[in-house]
DNA sequence: AAATATACTTAACACTGTTAAGTATCCAAA
DNA sequence: TTTGGATACTTAACAGTGTTAAGTATATTT
C-alpha cells in the first residue's frame, strides 16, 4: 500500500508543520500570540485547515507541553549519573528551579496553564505521562535517599509531594510575578535557592552528629 | 459643596454595583465568564459604561482579587489567638490549604492569575498590600519560632519564602489538575496534609530529645 | 436662552476558537 | 473515457472577547 503510505506521510508533515508554527509562536511571541489564525498564515493555509490535523487549540498547546518535558530533560542530561542520592536530590531541585525560570513560558504551560491537561482529559488512556516520569524519578531519589539513611524515614509519596510542591511553588510565584513587589527582584533566585538549600539541609541526616 | 458628594456618592455606587456584578459572576458562573458585557447587562448600562468607573479589566479583577484575601482573612480569623508559634504556623499551613482547596478560583485569581498583578503595576505606589500582609503573619510566625527555639534558626525570609512556597506549589498543583491523573483523588488532600506535616515535623526542634 | 459640562450609548476595531457548508482535485470503477 | 465518490481544502459565519472614538441626550451653569 504505497500510496495510503504517502498519504500518511503528509499527514504526518502537514501536523509537523502545524507543530513547529505553533512552537515558532510560542518562542518568538508568547504563549499569548499561539493561535489558530496565526498558525495557519504561518502554514500558508486557511485556519479550518488546522482542525483537520488536530482536534482543537489544547491537543496543539499539548504538544507543546510534551515538548516543554523534552526540553526538561535534556537540561537535566548528567543528573541521573550522579550517585549520591541528596546530592543528586539537589542538583534536581536547582535544575527544576533554574529550567523554569530561564523558560518561564514553557514552564508554564508544563504545569500552570490548563489546556494540556484538557487535552489529556479527551484522550483515550487519559493519562499525564510526561508528569508521571518526572515525578518517578523525584521518588526514586527520595526513596533511595530513605534507603541509605541519608534521610528520615517516611511516606515517599508525601514527600515527594513535599519537594515538587515547594520548588514548583517558588518558581510559580516568581513567573507568575507574586515575589515582584514583595522583594528586591534581584534577590529572588537566590533566596529561592536558599529556601531549597534549607529544606534539603534540614532533611538531611548525614550531617548530623 | 452638597452637590458634588453626592456626585461623587453616585460613582462610587455604581463603582459598587460593578463590582458586586463581577462577584455574582465570578462566584456564579466562575474566572472565564466575567467579561465586560455580561457586567453590562446585569447592572443594565452599556458595555462601555464600565470604562467610566474602571480604567480596565484587570482592575476590576483586582479588586474581586482584593475581596479574596478578606475572604481569606475572615477565614483565618481565630488563627492569630493561638499562642505556640509552632502550633500556629501548623494551623496556617492546614488553613491555607484548605482555603484554596474550597475556593479555587478564588484562590487562583489570588496567587496565580496575572490579572491583579498586572493591575497593581499600572498604580502609583505599585505594592502588592495584600500579599506583603499575608506574608508579613507567615515571617513573624517563623521569627517567634525561631526566636523560641522552636525550629531551627536560619534566614526567616527564606524559610518563609520556602514554607509558602510548598503549600502554594501544592494548592495550585491542584487546582490546576496536576495531580488528578498522578494519584486517587480521595488521597489528595490527606497527601497535602501529610507533606505539610513532613515539613513542619521535621523542622520541630521541641520534640527532639 | 445659550454654552458647557456630565453621563451614557452606538458603532466599530481587531481579535479569539470553532463549525457548517461548499468547492475544487484526484482516483477508481463502469 | 466518463462518471461517481472520496480527499483536501476554503469560504463564510457564529458567538463571543476587551477596548476606543465619536456621538447624543440631559442637566447645570453662565
Amino acid at each position: 500500500m504505497g500510496i495510503s503510505e504517502r498519504k500518511e506521510k503528509q499527514k504526518t508533515e502537514i501536523r509537523k508543520m502545524i507543530l513547529d508554527a505553533s512552537m515558532k509562536l510560542f518562542v518568538e511571541q508568547g504563549f499569548e500570540n499561539v493561535s489558530i489564525r496565526k498558525i495557519a498564515d504561518i502554514i500558508e493555509y486557511s485556519p479550518t485547515t488546522v482542525y483537520l490535523y488536530f482536534k482543537d487549540k489544547n491537543e496543539i498547546l499539548f504538544n507543546l507541553h510534551e515538548m516543554g518535558f523534552q526540553k526538561m530533560a535534556e537540561f537535566n542530561e548528567g543528573l541521573w549519573d550522579i550517585k549520591n542520592p541528596l546530592l543528586r536530590l539537589h542538583k534536581m531541585g536547582e535544575n527544576y528551579i533554574k529550567f523554569g525560570l530561564t523558560n518561564p513560558e514553557c514552564y508554564d504551560l508544563m504545569f500552570i496553564q490548563r489546556a494540556p491537561m484538557e487535552a489529556i482529559e479527551q484522550t483515550v488512556d487519559c493519562e499525564w505521562k510526561s508528569g508521571d516520569v518526572a515525578l518517578g524519578r523525584l521518588k526514586d531519589t527520595i526513596q533511595e535517599a530513605m534507603d541509605k539513611g541519608f534521610i528520615v524515614k517516611g511516606n515517599v509519596d508525601a514527600v515527594s509531594m513535599g519537594i515538587w510542591g515547594m520548588v514548583h511553588g517558588l518558581v510559580s510565584l516568581s513567573i507568575r510575578n507574586r515575589f515582584d513587589k514583595m522583594m528586591d527582584p534581584e534577590m529572588t533566585i537566590p533566596m529561592m535557592s536558599q529556601a531549597l538549600n534549607w529544606l534539603l539541609e534540614t532533611i538531611d541526616l548525614t550531617m548530623k552528629e
